[in-house]
DNA sequence: ATTGCATCTGAACGGTTGTTCATTAATCTC
DNA sequence: GAGATTAATGAACAACCGTTCAGATGCAAT
């Protein structure tokens, strides 16, 4: 028998998470019933709950393999901290790019968890912000960044990146390098690095 | 009688809009009954129709006032851009922190909206967004800016400027003054004025 | 061929949804 | 005080919600 009952993220079908994070996306968590996920992987409602125990363990196991998956991936080079940054800002923008149903769900459907699920996902997301805090702190201290406050311009560099996910559309008029090239433009000048 | 049957975003009973505002942000259009919305009120269900006609109409007028709120708002000198950069900075960043749940309501609901009101919404965002840009290209044209994408760059500082509500709270670590002037140190720089 | 297992169906469960409306209650006008 | 106006109730509507489960179905190993 396949009916989950632990955490289970791994076993979940591809299928009915490909579709449940195709419709959050869309529509969100509370508007999309059981049976819209099951039509879109051409099942019954019922069937569903062989892949997962229930509505919000689907939306928990989406969010936390998007956090998990971005953790994994951001660079964890040492040395030259404007590199360094320079890496961030293209990985991130390219990283989100490439997966803005997950991205839209992770940063919409926060209010949806249960808290645990949601002091969780906040822990992978701090994880994250903290790579970032990282690299400026090591460029204060080096000299190399003009920053006075290196919380503040982590998130403010991360809510300007993660912006781009709002607007950019491929085979629009800029391309993802030229978008990445003018964000790092951006970012460069507003560390203060070699100003 | 008071029940509605057009625009009427003027007499829709200021209770009635205050207690959606404040439930739409915590859980969401979809996850919040109209049942809900009364109870905060201390109401039934079916007096909620006497001040709107639907539940939509409800999310709708809410995002609508906000933004006409916000463009009747936005500082619109003439004269000098970095001083207007600055005051717009500023002003976004106070305004927003005034009202988190409109913001918060304006940004996460636009899925929920009907398509012709979301095409109405959105002519008014753009039309704010059209404010900031009209700054920075007259900043590029007078030689003030070093800013080679005006388009990017407007997007880009209002990403980050509206995300200080996602993490500002009054009587945190800092102050409000003391989060406009860090991020009006991170703007200036980043358009390049005086660098 | 038969057993056993994994999967799906389809109906059913109690409960909630947005919305309507006849009725009641309260307030205002004359 | 009578009459008109306004607003709220509370029940009802059909539709839909997440979830369960007995039974049907198909496939793999024996």
């Amino acid at each position: 028998m396949a009916r989950t009952q632990g955490s289970h993220s791994d076993i979940t079908g591809p299928r009915v998470r490909a579709a449940a994070l195709k419709l959050f996306a869309r529509g969100g968590y509370a508007a999309v019933s059981m049976r819209a996920i099951a039509a879109e992987v051409g099942v019954q409602a019922g069937a569903l709950y062989n892949y997962t125990p229930d509505k919000q363990s689907l939306l928990f196991d989406l969010m936390q393999d998007h956090m998990q998956a971005l953790l994994a991936a951001v660079p964890e080079a040492s040395g030259d901290p404007i590199a360094r940054l320079k890496d961030f800002v293209a990985f991130h923008i390219r990283f989100h790019a490439d997966r803005p149903d997950a991205v839209f769900i992770a940063y919409m459907e926060l209010r949806n968890l249960e808290p645990a699920n949601f002091a969780r996902i906040e822990a992978l997301r701090g994880a994250y912000e903290d790579r970032l805090e990282a690299i400026l702190s090591d460029g204060v201290a080096r000299g190399v960044f003009a920053v006075s406050d290196t919380k503040i311009v982590t998130l403010a560099v991360i809510a300007m990146l993660t912006g781009v996910n709002t607007w950019f559309r491929a085979g629009g008029r800029l391309s993802l390098d030229e978008v990445v090239a003018q964000y790092w433009d951006m970012v460069r000048k507003a560390v203060g690095a070699s100003c």
